[in-house]
DNA sequence: TCGAAATCGGACCGTTGGTCCGCTACTGTA
DNA sequence: TACAGTAGCGGACCAACGGTCCGATTTCGA
C-alpha cells in the first residue's frame, strides 16, 4: 500500500469518525461530507472501502476491536457473570458510538445480522447461555439478549439515567441466563438449581 | 373527504401493499412504483401520506388494527399466558408482513419506537410484566421482548423451521415473564401467586 | 533522475424523495 | 341540468445522494 494511500485512508477514517459523533441522525453524515471533512476526493473514499457502508463497518470494527479483545469470556467466572459483562460492556460501547452504531444497524446493507461483528458476539452468548441452562433455545436467546441492546433502542432511552438501564439490562440477562438474583450474582452458582422438568439438559 | 379522493387512498394503499408484499427488501419499492402501480400521480401520494414514512405507517397500521383489536389481554388467563400469546401474534404478523414491518421499522422516519403503534403494545407487556414479576424493571424488560421480534430478526431467522423461532420466543416469554415451564403453560393461574412484597419482587 | 504504475479528485450520472402549479372534474346550489 | 367554486389531480421539476470514470498527479524502485 502506497504512502499516500495509506495516509487517505486514515484521515477519511478519522474525518468520518469526527462526523458520525457529532451527528445525531447518521443519515446526516453524507458521503460528500466526509470526502469534505477529509480533504480527499469522493472517488477516494469509494476505491478504498467499496461503498458507504464499507466505510462505516471500516470504522465500527476498527472501534470494536478493543472491545472485542477485553471480553473473551473469563473460564474463573461463572456464565451469568460473563454474559453480564459482555451486556453492560456492549451497551456501554453502544451508548458511546451511538450514531455510528445506528448507522452500522439500520443502514450498514441492510441488516444487522450480516456483519462480521455480530456472529462473533451470537457466537459467544449462546456458548454461554447453553452452559449455565442447556443448549435448548441458546440460539435464540442470545439473538434475543443482542437485540435488547440495539442502538436504536439503547437511543430511545437516551433519557432514562444510565443505571436504570443498565439495571434493566442485568436483569434480562439474569432471567435469561440463570436463576435470578437480579444483582450482578454472587460466584456460586449452585444457589438456585434449576426446574428441570423434561427436556431441558443442563450443566454438569 | 371528496370521492374520488377516497378511491385514490383505498388504490394507493393497495397498490403499495402488493409492492411491498412483492418485495424482498422494502427499499426497491419506490414512491414512484407505487404512484404508477396505483395509477396515479406522484403529488397524490404526498398530498394524501405527506411522505414516505406516512405511507408506510398507514398501511402498516391498517393491517395492525385486526392484530391490536382481537389481541386485548385476557383476564381470565395468567399474566404469562397472556404475554406468550402476544409475542406469539406479534411473530406471526412480522413474518407475514416482512417486508412491510421492514420499512416501518428500519426507515420509517429513523426509529421503530416513534411510531404510534410500539407504545400500545409496550405499555401493554409492560404492565403484564409487572403483574407477573413486580414493577422493577418491568418497563425495559418490556422493550426487551419487543426487540426479540423485530422484524429484521424475524427476517435473519428464515431458514429456521417456524416452530423453532416460536419456541425460543416461548422460552424467553418464560423466562423473563414468569417461573419458566418452557411450554405454552397450564390455563389456572394458581400457579403464578403474584409477588407481594415491595422492593425486590420475585414468585413465591 | 526517470518512467511506469498506483492513486487521486472532482465532474459527472442515475435514482430517489419531495415540491409546485396549471389543469381537471367533483359537488352543492339554483 | 347548468354552473361556478374549489378540492383534488398529475407529472414536470428540483436538490441531494450514492456511486462511477478518467485525465492529472504522486509515489517509488531502478
Amino acid at each position: 500500500m502506497r504512502a499516500d494511500a495509506e495516509r487517505n485512508r486514515e484521515a477519511v477514517l478519522r474525518a468520518a469518525g469526527r462526523l458520525f459523533d457529532a451527528a445525531d441522525d447518521p443519515e446526516q453524515v453524507s458521503m460528500d461530507a466526509i470526502a469534505a471533512e477529509a480533504r480527499v476526493g469522493k472517488g477516494t473514499l469509494f476505491r478504498r472501502f467499496g461503498d458507504r457502508a464499507g466505510l462505516i463497518r471500516a470504522l465500527y470494527e476498527e472501534r470494536a476491536e478493543r472491545l472485542r479483545t477485553s471480553l473473551a469470556p473469563d473460564p474463573t467466572r461463572s456464565p451469568l457473570e460473563n454474559v453480564t459483562l459482555l451486556m453492560t460492556a456492549t451497551l456501554r460501547f453502544k451508548t458511546e458510538n451511538r450514531a455510528l452504531a445506528r448507522a452500522l444497524e439500520n443502514q450498514g446493507g441492510g441488516s444487522p445480522y450480516t456483519n462480521a461483528g455480530y456472529d462473533h458476539w451470537h457466537r459467544q452468548l449462546a456458548e454461554l447461555i447453553a452452559e449455565a441452562r442447556g443448549p435448548e433455545a441458546a440460539d435464540f436467546l442470545a439473538h434475543a439478549l443482542l437485540a435488547a441492546v440495539r442502538s436504536d433502542l439503547v437511543a430511545h432511552l437516551d433519557d432514562w439515567p444510565a443505571e436504570r438501564v443498565r439495571a434493566g439490562v442485568a436483569t434480562l440477562v439474569a432471567s435469561v441466563v440463570g436463576q435470578p438474583t437480579a444483582r450482578p450474582a454472587p460466584p456460586d452458582t449452585a444457589d438456585h438449581p434449576q426446574p428441570e422438568d423434561a427436556g431441558t439438559p443442563r450443566h454438569a
